[in-house]
DNA sequence: ACTGGATCCTGATCGC
DNA sequence: TGCGATCAGGATCCAG
């Protein structure tokens, strides 16, 4: 279940092994991914030098002269970088590169994608997306101003990735247990006072996050890509039925776009 | 324009 | 022990 925190913490990962490296083969082995991965890409892209590794949403970009590769963990993807050729269960796809080393993709369930973009193009799929919540364009009122209107649950807001990208189940319920915010309080029906004091949140629960993957990534190179935030203390999420750590009532369960969401009754207006 | 629901997939876990 | 049912989860697409 990545999300931004770890998509940010695989890029950091990638990047020093990759950029400058040249694409030497792209080897799919299972192209039914949440898209179907273009079987022509190995021929595209072969030679081509990696300029960059960059982010937009949970989207992994890899740039090179011609056009970007656009990865997306899905809910159960994870990239590595590996030297031996031992292949796995679910090991979709490799990105092999001049310095011996290739980006592995696995994805046991197979929501994740690998897109090829062509220079000069917005790709459709990166078109709608609403800002970065770690930006400059994540003012203070904005949250507010998108939410004149709405009237879908504050929780179905924030990880809706028109409004603001990145933000997943898991994390959408920690900022707004932090915040004070009852999940399924409409979006319009949020003082804007409080929507402020949620969008910090919001800002400062991924930096966290990001914070504590960065942490778990120094053997990247490893079997181990396991995300960073199972490491850190989680007020909310998966504990239903246990008590508040603030005010110690009794945590419970939603259902709030067929998303399970976990709150406290009693922190949380 | 906005909203809720179906959908893609596999693996872990639960109930019988 | 084994089986089927259920759940988890991101994001798009479709219907109302």
């Amino acid at each position: 279940m990545p999300e931004l925190p770890e998509v940010e913490t695989t890029r950091r990962g990638i990047k020093p092994h990759a950029v400058g490296q040249v694409i030497t083969e792209i080897i799919v082995r299972q192209p039914k991914l949440r898209w179907p991965i273009d079987l022509t890409i190995s021929k595209k892209l072969s030679g081509q030098t990696i300029s960059k590794i960059s982010r937009r949403a949970k989207y992994l970009l890899i740039e090179m002269p011609i056009g970007t590769l656009m990865i997306h963990l899905g809910m159960s993807g994870s990239l590595k970088i590996v030297t031996d050729q031992a292949v796995v269960k679910h090991d979709h796809v490799d990105i092999c590169l001049s310095n011996g080393k290739s980006i592995r993709f696995n994805d046991p369930r197979r929501f994740g994608s690998v897109l090829y973009s062509p220079k000069g193009e917005l790709h459709t799929l990166l078109k709608k997306l609403g800002v970065e919540p770690l930006s400059d364009d994540f003012l203070d009122d904005y949250l507010h101003q998108k939410a004149v209107g709405r009237k879908i649950p504050i929780k179905s807001f924030i990880m809706n990735n028109q409004i603001v990208v990145g933000v997943g189940n898991i994390y959408a319920q920690e900022s707004l247990f932090l915040a004070g915010i009852h999940p399924n309080r409409a979006a319009n029906k949020v003082s804007k006072k409080r929507m402020v004091n949620l969008l910090h949140t919001i800002r400062l629960v991924l930096t966290q996050a990001i914070a504590a993957g960065g942490s778990s990534l120094k053997d990247f190179t490893g079997a181990d890509g396991k995300p960073g935030y199972f490491q850190q203390a989680l007020a909310v999420y998966g504990r239903q039925g246990q008590s508040c750590d603030r005010c110690l009532a009794k945590l419970k369960h939603l259902v709030i776009g067929q998303r399970s969401t976990v709150y406290c009754p009693s922190c949380q207006r």
